[in-house]
DNA sequence: AGCACGCCGACT
DNA sequence: GTCGGCGTGCTC
């Protein structure tokens, strides 16, 4: 009897295409074929299998390739996250299929596109707009350059035909030793030995836990238990983190424990070495993977254990491409595995709290910091009562505490949260105020670059000498400070010490800003100055000081989960605070010491932040979790407007059950050209969201031209 | 992802 | 006229 191949192939398409399977060929599911598409042959992974009646005109399978079947659990991981995301399968199995096919092998599997400095022959708009990003000379996929742009990829093809951007390829490093699950260590403390017993889940019932612990609880420690518990018995283990916690620093704790370094898995990974790391996985050779994100999908035969490091982070977030929560998604891994879950967080996100509370995830809590260590004192800075000198912006008590602690040879970091010198800038003459002109947002200057810089799209203009509006000169007035403005104040306060400003656009790049990170790690710097860089993966043994300079940044944007994000990344930084036995302290300078989010800080109780959080999303209607759909509306400049009023009027009648933050309350914004809106819907009354919405869509007024609606989800909390 | 097709403004 | 650039749609 013959046999029809459903086959589902790594592009964008939503359905398995069925193929013939030739006789003598022995297929099962999970393998990895080539198969004819069209003109060309193409990889595709068998998704089912079925007798079909002789004389189909099917084309045929051409033939099985040699490398490990995606197992069953992988494959239903594919088929949830596609359903999930309203992604197409066949690019939710891309993620799982990095292939070591002979092109990538020889070459490298990740191409990098930059400028090469010669100018396209014929300069087009759209052509300009793709230089335009590219003119910083950075590297960026094809797919992810064209997007930035806001043109379609052929104006990128175009332009490497033409010779004005060039293509790069990534170079590897060497692959992972067995870690030993019994090389010596420090003891861990009693509360420590507690947590990872109960780290350890009752036999036959996995589930996910969360592991909750301030700052220098020593979290790590105690997963890393699990993770030797899970090597001692033959299996594998994953641990997630945010791509900018992977660093030198984590893997060299990690081999402190194990002896040597983890297989090390993140974006920058590429070609060969990529490649033996998916061998080494797949054979079991390799016992555990530190990775970000799509480290997710690498093919375990025998995953024991997940860890999600910092669980709380936006960074397990994938925003281009396939939209998906890796911290979501490694839950729904270890449900299919059958392997236990670890969400750690001193911070934990909202939905995870109350995923803990209502007894869907266990709940593990280390109460205080390991070896003797304090928590910081934290006081505010009434902002209402102490001003800060005109055009200044350090009151008073925060350049006493720094003065202090200089004298007593000590580090401090100033915060804040805003990179480049000022976020706005006006023209005093006409009032004209810099503007984007993809986004509508301000222009905000880089006085280091001299350049006006869109945070939004990254769009830049060099700063102009005059108005362009009215043509003044030197009426160009910054309102409003950041780091780079921070540092010129703190440099003429104390012009002896030695200042740092650390931002993610620190100049020199990644390089340099690691060498610098090292330097105030050794103590060689005694004030330093940055954005929310400092307060994420790095640790500073020697700061004893951490002023807030504008806590209030960030409370109302307008997105609902602003107070969960502001409280999270306070309590991060002011966590940095102290050194040793030493407890460290915090100045926090707010107009707003009495909000919740400002409170709960100031108390130290965290257990009330999120109490009071999750009855506030109550009591405004809004489920203590639930995936926000961005109502996406994608037009150009000449049908932005007709795009803004249908988009509004669609949004103005919801379906039932689906709750739209309007215009005045979420983000309603242009970016990069397109009109951005934001859905927030209810998930817990168990509808189907995805069906619910493209039904929706499809019934609404239809949209023309070029105008083009979606729903581009937001993944949160997938119970 | 590739590739063909068709539309549209530029040009020997 | 046609040619190159660019958006769109299709591939079992």
């Amino acid at each position: 009897m013959p046999q029809t191949a459903e086959i589902l192939i790594p592009l964008a398409l939503d359905t398995a295409y069925s193929y013939a399977v030739p006789a003598g060929l022995s297929l099962a599911e999970g393998d990895v074929v080539q198969v004819p598409l069209g003109p060309r042959e193409t990889v595709g992974v068998v998704w089912g299998l079925a007798e079909s009646a002789s004389g189909s005109n099917l084309r045929p399978v051409t033939g099985r390739i040699d490398v490990p079947p995606l197992s069953e659990p992988l494959r239903r991981l594919v088929d949830w996250l596609a359903r999930y995301t309203l992604a197409p399968k066949g690019s939710a199995l891309a993620m799982a299929l990095r292939l070591p096919d002979e092109a990538a092998a020889r070459e490298s599997l990740r191409v990098g596109v930059r400028a090469t400095g010669s100018p396209p022959a014929r300069a087009t708009a759209a052509r300009t707009k793709v230089m335009a990003v590219a003119a910083d000379g950075g590297l960026r996929g094809k797919t992810a350059l064209a997007k930035e742009a806001g043109v379609s990829l052929s104006v990128v093809d175009g332009l490497i035909d033409d010779g004005a951007l060039e293509t790069v390829a990534l170079e590897p490093e060497p692959v992972a030793l067995p870690p030993d699950p019994d090389h010596p260590r420090v003891p861990l403390s009693e509360a420590q030995e507690e947590a990872a017993r109960a780290l350890l889940p009752p036999e036959g019932d996995p589930g996910a836990t969360l592991l909750e612990g301030v700052t220098g609880s020593g979290k790590t420690e105690v997963y890393f238990e699990g993770v030797a518990a899970c090597v001692r018995a033959g299996r594998q283990a994953l641990i997630l983190m945010p791509e900018i916690a992977l660093t030198a620093q984590f893997l060299d704790r990690f081999a402190a424990r194990f002896g040597v370094r983890p297989a090390a898995w993140h974006s920058g990974i590429g070609g060969k070495r990529r490649e033996r790391i998916r061998a080494g996985v797949a054979s079991g050779e390799i016992a555990v993977v530190v990775g970000a994100r799509s480290a997710l999908f690498l093919p375990f035969p025998r995953l024991g254990l997940i860890v999600v490091d910092e669980e709380h982070e936006s960074a397990y977030k994938q925003e281009d491409g396939v939209h998906y929560h890796a911290r979501d998604m490694a839950v729904v891994r270890g449900k299919l595995e059958g392997c236990p879950v670890v969400l750690a967080s001193a911070t934990p996100s909202i939905e995870t709290r109350v995923n803990a509370q209502k007894g869907r995830y266990r709940h593990v809590v280390l109460p205080e910091r390991f070896g003797g260590r304090r928590l910081p004192d934290i006081r505010a800075v009434d902002m209402r009562l102490d001003k800060p000198e005109r055009g200044r912006f350090l009151a008073p008590p925060m350049v006493d505490a720094v003065k202090h602690n200089l004298a007593a040879g000590e580090q401090s970091l100033l915060f804040l949260n805003r990179r480049g010198y000022a976020p706005l800038t006006l023209c005093r003459a006409c009032g004209h105020r810099y503007q984007c002109r993809n986004c509508s947002t301000w222009l905000v200057e880089h006085r280091f670059r001299r350049a006006l810089v869109c945070h939004q799209c990254g769009y830049a203009e060099r700063k102009p000498e005059a108005c362009v509006e009215c043509g003044a000169f030197d009426h160009l007035t910054p309102c409003g400070p950041g780091v780079e403005r921070i540092a010129e104040e703190v440099a003429e306060l104390f012009p002896e010490q030695r200042i740092v400003v650390l931002s993610s656009d620190f100049p020199g790049g990644a390089e340099r800003l690691r060498a610098e990170l090292q330097t105030v790690a050794e103590g060689g710097c005694d004030i330093v100055i940055g954005t929310q860089l400092v307060a994420k993966g790095h640790n500073f043994p020697h700061l004893t000081l951490v002023g807030v300079l504008d806590a209030d940044i960030g409370l109302t944007t307008g997105d609902p989960r602003a107070a969960e994000r502001t409280f999270q990344l306070l309590q991060q930084v002011t966590g940095r605070a102290g050194r040793g036995e030493r407890p460290g302290r915090a100045l926090v300078q707010t107009y707003q010491p009495d909000h919740p989010v400002i409170a709960a800080l100031l108390s130290g109780d965290a257990e009330r932040f999120y109490d009071e959080e999750i009855a506030a999303r109550e009591a405004a209607g809004l489920p203590p979790f639930g995936r926000l759909a961005a109502l996406i509306v994608s037009a150009n400049e000449r049908e932005a407007a007709e795009a803004h009023g249908q988009a509004l009027a669609r949004v103005a009648e919801p379906p039932p059950g689906v709750m739209v933050l309007g215009p005045a309350e979420a983000p309603l914004a242009l970016i990069r050209g397109r009109w951005r809106f934001r859905l927030l819907a209810k998930t817990e009354r168990g509808i189907d969201l995805q069906a619910y919405l493209r039904d929706w869509l499809a019934r609404g007024p239809k949209v023309r031209g070029n105008v083009k609606v979606a729903i581009d989800v937001d993944p949160q909390s997938f119970l």
